[in-house]
DNA sequence: GACAAATAAGAGATAATATATATTTATTTT
DNA sequence: AAAATAAATATATATTATCTCTTATTTGTC
C-alpha cells in the first residue's frame, strides 16, 4: 500500500527471506528452491499475486512446473504463516507480520486491490471478547476485509 | 448456525421472498422468476451453496440452465444486498439482515462451514473508527471471519 | 393494443482456479 | 550406501466463473 519506509525492495526481501529460513529450522520443515522461489516473487511483488501468474513468472525463468507444485508450495508457505491467501482475490501475499505470532486482520482495498495487513492487538482483543460474548471463537489470521486505502480514499485515481 | 427461532422454514423464507419484493419495487429492478427462485434456492438450504449446486438443483426442477443464467442471478441479488458470497468458500448465503441496512461481518465457522452474520452496529462502530485512525475507510458488508460456532466449540462433532 | 426500447435469459464456448493420483526424484537419516 | 521420508513432476480432471451472441420478456409510449 506503498506507505513503507522507503528502504530498498531487495533488502526487505533478503530480511523476509532470512526470517523465513530461521522460521523453517525453528519448525524442522524444509524451506526448498521452490518454495523460496514462490515466497521471493511473492515478495518481490506489488500486489496480491494469483496462482498462475507465479506459474508463468518462474516458468518463464526456464523451470518446469506445474500448477499442482505451485499450490502445493503455496500451501506450505500459508501453512506456516509466511503467506495468506486473500480469497475475495483469488490471490497470495506474503505475511508482512514479521512472525511476531500476532493476529492480524487483511485489509483489502477496494479500489487499487492493494492489501494491508493490520497488527493492531488492542482492536482484535475487543473484537475477540465481543465475539466471546457471542459464543463464537474467534479463529487468527481469519479476518477480511475490504474499503478504501488513505491514497484511494483522497481521491488519487480520480 | 441452527440456534433461530424454531419459526417455521417456509414462513421464513415467505417472509424474506416478501421483503425482498419490497425492496426491488422500492429500487425499481426486477425480482425476475429466475432470481426468484435462486433466493428461495438459498433461503432454504440450511448451508452456503454453491453456484452449480443451484444450477443441478434448479435444472432437476425441469429449467433450462446454465452457468452463466445462475452467476447473473446471483450478481443481481449480491448488488442488492439480497445475498452475500462467501468468498472463502466459493458460495452463497441469502443476507439475513432484512435489510435494515445495518453493516454487518460474515463469520463463518470453520469446523461446521457454518455462517452466522453478524449485526453489532456498536461492535463496528469501533472498528470502522479504529479504521478510520489509520486512514483506511471501510466499506459495508465487507467483512469476512472464521471461527468456531458454539456448537462446534463445544464439541458437537467429537 | 401495437410498437420500440430496454432488460433479462438462453446457448455454447471457453477461461480461470484448484485438486487428485500415481510415479519419480531428491534429501535426510541410519 | 540403503532405507525412510519428503518433495516434485506428469498427467488428468474437477471446480468455479466469464464472454459473446442470440432470443425472449417486460416496460413504457403512442
Amino acid at each position: 500500500m506503498q506507505d513503507e519506509p522507503k528502504e530498498d525492495r531487495q533488502e526487505l526481501v533478503a530480511k523476509a527471506l532470512a526470517e523465513a529460513e530461521a522460521l523453517c529450522a525453528e519448525k524442522k520443515v524444509r524451506l526448498t528452491r521452490l518454495r523460496r522461489l514462490v515466497l521471493t516473487t511473492l515478495l518481490s511483488s506489488d500486489c496480491p499475486t494469483k496462482a498462475y501468474d507465479l506459474l508463468e513468472q518462474l516458468s518463464g525463468e526456464g523451470l518446469r512446473l506445474t500448477p499442482a507444485s505451485v499450490y502445493r508450495s503455496l500451501d506450505f508457505l500459508i501453512e506456516l504463516g509466511l503467506v495468506h491467501k486473500i480469497s475475495s482475490l483469488n490471490a497470495y501475499v506474503p505475511c508482512t507480520c514479521h512472525h511476531k505470532n500476532i493476529a492480524s486482520l487483511i485489509f483489502i482495498c477496494s479500489d487499487c486491490q492493494q492489501v494491508k495487513e493490520i497488527n493492531d492487538p488492542e482492536l482484535y482483543a475487543s473484537m475477540r471478547s465481543r465475539f466471546n460474548e457471542l459464543g463464537l471463537d474467534l479463529d487468527d489470521n481469519s479476518i477480511e476485509m475490504r474499503g478504501k486505502c488513505k491514497r484511494c480514499a483522497n481521491g488519487v485515481h480520480k
